[in-house]
DNA sequence: TCATCTCCATGATGTAGATCAATTCTCTGT
DNA sequence: ACAGAGAATTGATCTACATCATGGAGATGA
């Protein structure tokens, strides 16, 4: 019954009448993480004229296709998306996951395309944010202009930790490693960073990190033999994070 | 012969006499590529009295260190960048290989910090664009702070384009990869894209295509069995394009 | 309720590319 | 000009993971 407790993913949690809808970002507990912090009210007024909030998309249903005009990026207040390419031989490459507070469609910039498809990997609430009125406001709002600019360089960031992951890494490395991204992220927003449930498939982590189902399979399994992990499907805890962190090979912070 | 300083040994191609120097925005050819096209003349100038030239770096010179504090990104106008991260345990990954007319140096945006080390691979030439003025700047050129998103969104493109690459492609399919991606890349500066000059060694190639020497250099040996390329060291002639563009799986555009 | 589907787990076997090793060739510095 | 280090090629072997195959456990739907 408590709310803190990580079953959060049972899409049900997203329900209306649990979550006190936001209906702006004064409200919205996720605006530390999607705006920014130096705004001040008059800012965040102006700002929240602009966002619109479209209405919960449920699972397997698309935000924007590969292909399709560039027009917005979007903040997830609730739920989890999983953005992928397609090659023109039709197979998928998964090519991030995005979980609440954090930002996607940045694919569309380049030159106003999206490369990516987007899809909710549960019932998932988004918000939109247009990108002309997003330039005509970050005129006035010069900080609003930096923070997008680091929120698309995290993106950068992440792209590039996830190469390192690719080119270098074992199996068992690049799920620890997965493992670990999603605890952080869920620890930043206040959630259980040790016990959650994946919202994505093994066949999608497979995908995501360059291994078949089966491998994913097998080092969940080892994972939980090792007593790294305790696992149920999709859910998840963590009983050894040391162990797992020992795997990883970060990249040196300065 | 007792011309001192830059030594740059083999990298005569972009010898003085061939280029004119520039010695601002306006004269250089390359402004096309790394600036606004739709910038007046009188932008462009506030924009060249903004940007640095710094004296050429040697080959192995570091522009900057992973760790170091985030001012500036970087053109280059002649020469070739590595730019690499350091995990904890000393292993390099090389994240990108940028040619002239490209820009790098995002990286460090995200908290001010770079993730990479930035190190030149043969003599090099780059203009130093300080991101505090740039800001300054771009709120009074909107056109600019358009296009500044556009690179960085070029770079997210093409690091997902890297990952699909790492995450599904064979040996074969990854090297005919980036020869074809630098092809291309010469071709948008209006050089030969059938014959150069790799200017990085087939370690750095492996690094960052997730490959061992060994490979790389036992996939250009049969590359060049099948008549696809020809090559000596680091000297690329490719004889057959389309073949290698059969081998890669691009993702499909729209 | 049963039939069908999707997801997951696990075993048996195959293989691309890593690793180890040796040789030649090319740069670099004294 | 020479010695030594580094870069590249090629061969022989090994292994982590892919591939193929099977069975079970939950969902979904008529």
């Amino acid at each position: 019954m408590s709310y803190a407790a990580p079953t959060d993913g049972n899409i049900k949690m997203q329900a209306p009448k649990l979550n006190i809808k936001p209906t702006n970002c004064h409200d919205c507990r996720m605006s530390a993480l999607c705006l920014p912090l130096a705004m001040d009210f008059g800012d965040l007024d102006r700002l929240d004229k602009v966002i619109q909030r479209t209405k919960p998309l449920h699972k397997n249903q698309s935000v924007f296709y590969a292909g399709d005009a560039f027009s917005s990026v979007y903040a997830i207040r609730s739920g989890s998306i999983k953005a992928y390419c397609v090659s023109d031989d039709g197979t998928e490459q998964v090519t991030g996951f995005y979980l609440p507070g954090e930002i996607f469609g940045w694919d569309g910039i380049a030159d106003d395309t999206h490369k990516n498809t987007a899809v909710a990997l549960e019932t998932t609430a988004l918000c939109e944010i247009p990108f002309n009125k997003f330039e005509e406001l970050s005129s006035s709002i010069p900080t609003l202009q930096r923070h997008f600019m680091q929120l698309m360089a995290r993106e950068i960031t992440s792209d590039q930790q996830l190469i390192t992951l690719l080119g270098k890494n074992s199996a068992e490395e690049r799920i620890a490693s997965l493992l670990l991204s999603i605890s952080g992220r869920l620890q930043r927003r206040k959630l259980s960073p040790t016990r959650f449930r994946l919202p994505m498939s093994r066949a999608d982590i497979g995908n995501y990190l360059g291994l078949t189902v089966e491998t994913v399979s097998r080092v969940f399994s080892r994972f939980q033999a090792s007593g790294y992990i305790r696992c149920d499907k999709k859910e998840v805890e963590i009983l050894n994070l040391s162990s797992l962190s020992n795997l990883v090979q970060t990249c040196a912070e300065a």
